[in-house]
DNA sequence: CAGAATCCCACGGGATACTG
DNA sequence: CAGTATCCCGTGGGATTCTG
């Protein structure tokens, strides 16, 4: 069952930002690029405001919309890796503007960065 | 009295995600962009899902983070005018990019836009 | 024309506990 | 380890009405 997620998209601009939007999506992409594959606790702590549920929805989002792949090795204890497709890759350019554009905005108001996320 | 609509971002993407995110602030800063300078009427027809609550909303907040600038004329009807200021046009590459992305993806699931936002 | 003011609700997201 | 399963709540956003 599909779930209803998103609403019928205006334009590319929209459609656009009901995939990658939301509170995480973007860092998990970027962090799935600079690391090219990711097991679920590595990327848990690298975004340590999430929970466990918005964690597996996040993630279960992406790979719906095909932006993120999802590995499983069935072997105890569990082992689950996240790496980006070809199309999620395609947004990294995207995010690497929005970074760099978003550090400098931070640099002149004088905000902290929590994480370095390069 | 500056409203509290931030929680302290992570690192630069989660900041640019905070400013840039939401429904509708990604096609407000490409509209402007295409057309320069728009006032709220024309704005609010190319936005025909947006309410006048939620038009000022936004508008107000990109004012705040000075992506968009705001000119009012002080005459009778009142007439006020909208444009990107140039941190804002700072994200167009970035939206652009988004834009074309999101219109390819569109293409191959056959989803049609209602609008072409070009 | 460009909004301000209310009132209201769904849902994105959070906390905690449990499990194959 | 990598998740589910519940329960819960704040706020992003909606509908409607009013005004300088």
């Amino acid at each position: 069952m599909t779930l209803k997620r998103f609403n019928d998209p205006i334009c590319a601009v929209d459609y656009s930002f009901q995939r990658i939007g939301g509170k995480y999506k973007g860092r998990i992409v970027w962090y799935l690029n600079t690391h090219e594959v990711l097991r679920y606790g590595q990327l848990r702590k690298m975004l340590p405001d999430i929970t466990p549920k918005m964690m597996t929805q996040t993630l279960r989002e992406l790979e719906e919309d095909e932006l993120v792949s999802r590995k499983v090795y069935h072997e105890v204890p569990p082992k689950v890796e996240y790496s980006l497709t070809d199309i999620g890759r395609e947004l990294i350019p995207f995010i690497n503007y929005l970074e760099a554009w978003g550090s400098k905005q931070m640099d002149k108001k004088n905000i902290v960065k929590k994480i370095e996320c390069v």
